[in-house]
DNA sequence: GTCGGTGCAAATCATTTGCACAACC
DNA sequence: GGTTGTGCAAATGATTTGCACCGAC
């Protein structure tokens, strides 16, 4: 791994676990001022393809990156933006019983109300 | 709703369920040559808008547009590109359960590979 | 030296938008 | 005549790619 590329990786683990190619570009060039977005882009395309991270696609199209392994989902509150994991391995086993041949990747993404911002309602 | 409008709508109606926005575009102009592709992404989105038609978006980022309403989740082989719905009322009762908050839409895309491939392997 | 990884800039691709014009009431 | 929708072309924004260069072995 290039440093650079191992910086990519310690950024998302160190992160919260939700960030936007632009976003870990951001954090990176603190580190390495003259990293180019195109190495961002691709170590983190590298790095999902080595299964050392993950990627999604929200209903607004722009991939998020997190390190977080498989077996969950992704639910963003379509009113202040945040992003959480949601672990529900009944979900997964239906999932496996439902769907007529070999799962690759599940990308679950669900636009909700957080109670957070139902309650300053 | 204009006439371009409605066509966007019945084309969809009338196809196998699952269209790309320049899918859409190539068979509108077969009825309309002159229609312009922006066109079609104007009223796609006003009919998303309208819930008159279902959008959502593969692991490819591209949007996918469909007539079908609410209520399921559509599962991509990542062999063939195929699209198929799948309906499991359990995994929505579910999520609803899990998810803390009030759900707005469900994205749930899955890359699996069908059995027709598994059968050519 | 040479080879993989880099920065940069240009290319791509889906989608959106500004605008002058045409259709419809 | 005024409003609404259209085609076209240019703008946008995320992502990818070609290429000359640099640094490690």
């Amino acid at each position: 791994m290039s440093r650079q590329k191992e910086l990519v990786f310690r950024i998302l683990q160190e992160s919260e676990g939700h960030l936007t190619a632009s976003e870990v570009f951001e954090r990176a060039r603190k580190t390495f001022p003259n990293i180019s977005l195109g190495t961002v882009y691709r170590d983190l395309s590298e790095l999902y393809d080595e299964s050392r991270i993950g990627r999604f696609i929200p209903s607004d199209g722009k991939a998020v990156f997190d390190i977080t392994p498989a077996g969950h989902f992704h639910i963003r509150c379509s009113r202040c933006g945040k992003i959480s994991d949601l672990y529900d391995t009944a979900i997964m086993d239906r999932l496996v019983e439902s769907v007529p041949g070999k799962i690759d990747t599940v990308n679950l993404s669900i636009d909700y109300v957080c109670n957070d911002c139902i309650d300053l309602m």
